[in-house]
RNA sequence: GGCCCCGUCGUCUAGCCAGGUCUAGGACACAGGCCUUUCACGCCUGCAACACGGGUUCAAAUCCCGUCGGGGUCACCA
């Protein structure tokens, strides 16, 4: 039989963390089996603009190299596979499951369902519904109708015996029938609920693996019961550990931003990618713009390879050393008996070094590919496909080296390559730790005097004046170095300083060093502070 | 509270099923050092865990019992 899995994501508008990881270990399983993954969405509860709230999703996992072989946009044979377009069918079972007699139609008021529950809680006791509405033949029905009542179709749960489910993962796990409820099935509308429409669906789509959170795991028993009753086979089951909070062992959820935010590791990764997001213009909110959402990480430049490698890890292992995988290892790797029954919590920190790591492999052709949108997105240079820029960027890019972690991270290191001369930011608090000396305005002058008579400005020349310099003035290198890169780059950080000039070249290079020292030096200093 | 799941360094984990080779291994983070014009990379060193208590056994992180702790779930949400 072929493997088959899904993923079923709710149309949100965000694609989030813990459900990658949770697609992600569906689609690997069933790569590993030569089988099918697929989407289907999970919409009964939206209104309209399921569209809208669905792209970011789909575009999410496209981007991720996730791909799927059954749903929406591909289509399939068993379409459609949207559930709010499947209603006939779940209708359809619960008629099934009514003349079965393993459903009821129930007549309950909100008020009389509260009341019975109350009670059972003053007595403590477990509660369990009475079934004193429940109508079995059509004459009941009828009465309870003719009170002005309306019915619901609830699940008739056997009130004795255990369940045992089968989990890869878990291993046997039973639950006593007598602790499930009734479950309604179908509003007073017609309308079903999600466990039944879940389990048609599986059954309709022939999912053979149900790979899902274990928060799912107590909901299993009721489900067993619909597939049972309606003489469904019982797919598989796997209930993974969830995704918890960076530092904690609760669930990781996005409506715990705020908390998330006073993690110091998770306040850093939000602050870079913020600040690049700045840079590039966005008008990002909080709610839809952290480290808890995919789009979050290619809005910034990271890797798709670098977060699926890391998602991978979070609760598998292969052994006790392996950390790097292509696909195509994560493929050939993969399997349930390895998953941790344990929740694992999302490590940011851990997650840039998995993308410091895959960012290190790229070439400088590959690296300037991703950072030439960023730069034309800033509006640092006018197109992706500006003539001049990919020269310059590559050589930008070569003398960076490995301190660019995400593509994103171009504009804050190299913006002043692209700024005009009297144009770069020059960061306040270099200027005041580098500037601000005494001795700055001189040395610099002379420096600036010696770079104007070289002839060559390439690095082995500039290191040279620098080393005569170095030599004729009686100082160390650090008394003048830090000085020269704030006037030049505005940064206190950066690739190599020769790099810097070199790719400035001679003319912008005297000219933002005469810039500075008119700024800072001919009409700051000696003005009262 | 009921039911269910889980419990190895701060974090991700290996080891547990088939007890000894575990004075518990790797990775991230952190601290210190080296390299160095800054930052980053790289390299070296260090810090740091079997939740607790009983058993079983010559021997327990590994098996059994109990306790404690954490979490999930208890909807006419998905």
């Amino acid at each position: 039989m072929t493997v088959r899995t899904r993923f079923a994501p709710s149309p949100t508008g965000y694609l989030h963390i813990g459900g990658v990881r949770t697609a992600l270990f569906n689609w690997l399983f069933s790569r590993r089996h030569g089988g099918q993954f697929l989407l289907r969405i999970d919409d009964t509860d939206q209104e309209r603009n399921v569209d809208a709230a669905l792209a970011p999703i789909l575009h999410g996992f496209r981007w991720l190299g996730i791909d799927w072989d059954e749903g929406p946009e591909v289509g399939g044979p068993f379409e459609p596979y949207y559930q709010s377009q499947r209603l006939a069918r779940y209708q359809d079972a619960v008629a099934r499951l009514l003349a079965g007699g393993f459903a009821y139609r129930d007549y309950a008021t909100p008020d009389e369902l509260k009341a019975e529950r109350e009670q059972a809680e003053r007595e403590k006791r477990p509660f369990l519904y009475s079934r004193r509405w429940m109508a079995e033949s059509d004459a009941q029905a009828r009465a309870f109708e003719s009170e002005g009542r309306q019915g619901v179709v609830r699940l008739k749960i056997p009130r004795e015996g255990k369940v045992v489910i089968k989990d890869h993962i878990r291993g046997d796990v039973e639950f006593d029938w007598a602790r499930e409820q009734d479950h309604v099935v179908q509003r007073a509308d017609g309308t079903c609920l999600y466990h039944l429409a879940s389990v048609v669906d599986d059954f309709d789509f022939q999912i053979t693996h149900v790979i899902r959170a274990e928060e799912h795991l107590s909901n299993t028993p009721r489900q067993v019961f619909i597939a049972q009753s309606l003489g469904y086979p019982l797919p598989e089951y796997a209930h993974l550990p969830y995704v918890a909070e960076p530092g904690s062992k609760n669930k990781l959820s996005k409506r715990k931003l705020d908390k998330y935010l006073k993690n110091r590791d998770f306040a850093l990764v939000n602050e870079h990618g913020q600040a690049i997001a700045k840079a590039l213009g966005l008008s990002t909110s909080a709610d839809t713009f952290n480290p808890v959402i995919v789009d979050f990480y290619e809005q910034v430049g990271y890797l798709p390879d670098a977060i699926v490698n890391y998602l991978m890890l979070l609760g598998w292992s292969l052994d006790d050393r392996t950390e790097f995988f292509t696909r195509q290892q994560m493929i050939e790797n993969f399997s349930l008996q390895r998953v941790t029954k344990s929740p694992a919590s999302f490590d940011p920190k851990k997650l840039w070094a998995f993308q410091d790591h895959y960012m290190q492999q790229l070439s400088v052709d590959e690296k300037v590919d991703r950072m030439l949108p960023f730069l034309a997105h800033a509006n640092l240079i006018d197109s992706p496909d500006d003539a001049d820029a990919r020269p310059l960027l590559r050589k930008i890019v070569a003398a960076a080296g490995d301190r660019l972690k995400v593509s994103g991270d171009i504009l804050a290191y190299a913006d002043f390559f692209f700024l005009p001369d009297d144009g770069y930011p020059l960061d306040p608090d270099a200027v005041e730790k580098h500037l601000r000396k005494p001795e700055a305005a001189g040395l610099l002058r002379r420096f600036r005097d010696r770079l104007g008579g070289l002839d060559s400005f390439d690095v082995e020349s500039l290191e040279r004046a620098m080393h005569d310099f170095l030599e004729a003035e009686q100082i160390k290198i650090g008394a003048v170095v830090h000085a020269v890169r704030v006037a030049v780059t505005g940064k206190a950080v950066g690739p190599g300083l020769y790099d810097c000039l070199a790719l400035l070249g001679k003319e912008r290079s005297l000219a933002r060093l005469d810039r500075t020292l008119q700024l800072y030096f001919d009409t700051v200093v000696g003005r009262p502070a």
